[in-house]
This record gives structure tokens, sequence and C-alpha cells, in this order.
DNA sequence: AAGAAGTACAACCGCTTCTCC
DNA sequence: AGGAGAAGCGGTTGTACTTCT
């Protein structure tokens, strides 16, 4: 293994981090700020490189961390976030107060990522690695307090037509939406451990929906589309989904807006708690189309299609 | 009881992006 | 515009601890 650049002039100390060295840092970043961190270990009297000081600080010392395991809901987050903008971890340890990308990252995969691998060779390879949110979240049934099924905002007046963008244009940065799309899209092209695989995979829109008409196509310059049976957003849990659509300008769930994403997942997830005990042989989906960004994310609700059992820990 | 295997997570590396000059 | 250094990021590794046999 080579080392950081930075300190291919000093002797620098590597490994774990003594309770010495962590007080030297605390009592110098309190008091100093960090300014420039390939300064720091000097000013500080640390014989550690700038880089290492700057992540110890930043994953472990600073003092609005949030310690201790994660919660359901976090766990809940983390899958949806995950689902939707793949491995970006920084991005996902935003929407967490208190968490780090590293503090996601290592529980991504020791924890969220085994389930869903174990999930996975139960039999269900023909399915993609979702979690069945409703089992994560179980724990908290009924405490969401936001039903999707009767938003605050108000739905979109002027189409019963929703429009999902192939992924050739969800990728296109000549898409003026294309900034959109990349809030909610994972970068790189649609795989399996996507949600927006499961809705788009090889340019066919695979429905999870019953008795709705899907359209689809196989040229990646037509867009699919799916039409709604009626203007109705009123949701069922269950093996049927339906859809709910608002505009930007009325629906307070600004994607723009981290904070409110969390909110509006929050929501989807409140939704997609089952109705009681029962159970469906089915996969869901919810499509959640943003007039003017076109496509905002999947939820998935897969009952009994995961190894995780209801209630079950991810910690 | 002891070694092996598994797990969690801290820390590192290399690459990319940002910022300043 | 572009070069250099700093910061940010995701993948990977190392190690302490726990569980299993």
């Amino acid at each position: 293994m080579g080392h950081h650049t930075c300190c291919d002039k000093q002797k620098v100390k590597r490994g774990l981090w003594s309770p010495e060295e962590d007080e030297k840092l605390v009592n110098y970043v309190s008091t100093y700020g960090h300014g420039c961190w390939s300064s720091v270990p000097r000013l500080a009297g640390l014989q550690r490189c700038g880089k290492s000081c700057r992540l110890r600080w930043i994953n472990y010392l600073r003092p609005d961390l949030k310690r201790g395991s994660f919660s359901p809901q976090e766990a809940a987050l983390i899958i949806e976030l995950h689902s939707i903008i793949g491995n970006r971890w920084a991005q996902i340890a935003k929407h967490l107060p208190g968490r780090t990308d590293n503090e996601v990252k290592n529980f991504w995969n020791s924890s969220i990522k085994k389930k869903l691998m174990i999930s996975h060779d139960l039999g269900h390879s023909d399915l993609p690695n979702f979690p069945n949110l409703s089992n994560i979240i179980g724990p908290f049934e009924g405490s969401f307090p936001l039903n999707i099924a009767n938003p605050t905002c108000t739905p979109c007046p002027q189409e019963d037509q929703l429009f999902i963008p192939t992924p050739t244009q969800a990728f296109d940065h000549a898409n003026p939406n294309f900034e959109a799309n990349l809030i909610s899209m994972p970068l790189g092209p649609p795989s399996y451990d996507s949600s927006w695989s499961n809705c788009m995979l090889n340019n066919t829109v695979i429905p999870c929906n019953t008795g709705d008409k899907m359209v689809t196509s196989n040229d990646p310059l037509v867009m699919p589309s799916y039409t709604m049976p009626s203007s109705s957003v009123s949701h069922e849990i269950g093996p049927i989904t339906s859809l709910s659509h608002f505009s930007s300008e009325s629906c307070p769930y600004d994607p723009h807006v981290p904070t409110n994403q969390i909110e509006y997942i929050n929501d989807i997830m409140s939704a997609l708690l089952p109705p009681s005990s029962s159970s469906s042989s089915s996969s869901s989906s919810m499509l959640f189309p943003w007039p003017n960004s076109q496509f905002v994310g999947t939820c998935w609700s897969s009952y009994n299609h995961f190894g995780c059992a209801h209630g079950d820990d991810f910690n």
C-alpha cells in the first residue's frame, strides 16, 4: 500500500488513533478551526498527515455526530435513497443528520447489503434486490403522520398520463430537466440494483400494477407512458399500485430541498405500510413523476419477497 | 478453553472535483 | 485558460471484537 503524497516528506503515524491524538486534534480544531487541513497536524502537534486528521475529525470527532446504531427509520431511508441515487454515500448521508458518508457506507455494506443478498439467495433471482420496506419499518407502523392517500398537495391538474423517461432521455445532458433527474437517478446505466431498473429494464417498463394500461416501447427515443384509469390520486396498498402526482408549484416536497425530500420519502414509506398483517405475493411499485422533472423516484414494496422478517432489527 | 470464522467499522488510497491564483 | 493544491468522495483494507465450532 502506498500513502498520501502529502505525507511523502513527513514521518507520519498511521493506523488507529490514540486518545491522546484525538485530544490534540479536538483541542486544536475546537480552538482554532481546521483551516487548511494540511497544516493542522503541524500546528496541533500531531504526526499525522492532514488528510488523516480531516477524516478523523469528520468521521469520528466532530461534536455533532450521532453515535450508536441506526434506527429502523434511518435504515429504511438509506435503502430508499440508495434505490434512488445509488452509491452516493455523501448525498445519502446529508439526509441523515449526525451520520457520515463513511458510516452510511459501512452500514450498507455490513448490514443492509447482506440482508438483501440473503433475500436474493432465497430464490428470488428474477427480482432486483429490493428490500421489503414495509417489513423494515414494521416496528414503526402507523407512526408516520402523513398518508399519501390523502396528500396535502394539490394533484397536478393537467394529466392522467404520466411520462416516464427512457434511460437515454434520463441521462441526456441536453435535457433541461437533467439536473432534476440527477437527483433521482442513479449515475450510470440502469442496473439490477436500482429501482430505476425495475421500471425501465431494456427500455421496457415493467409494470407492477394490475388492471391499468402500460404502454411500453423498445425504442429509446419513444417515451413510454402510463395511462391512469382515472384522475384519482387514491392510493391502494398491496398488489395493486396507484399513482399520485403533484405539480411542483403546489407540492411542498421540492426535490431540490433535501429536508423536504426526506419528508416526501417518509410519506412514501408511510403509504407502503401493509394494511394489516396480510401480505401479497406480488410486488408493487409507486412511480412519482414530477411534471417538471419528469421522474422523481420509485418506491418498492413487495411483501414476502425478501428474507427479512417483519420487525427485523437492521442493526 | 482456544482457534477459526464472521462482523463492524475505522482508516487508508486513489481518483475526481473544487478553488484559487 | 490552465496549473497546483486542497477538499471531497467512494472503494477497499486492516484490525479489534464477537460468535461459532
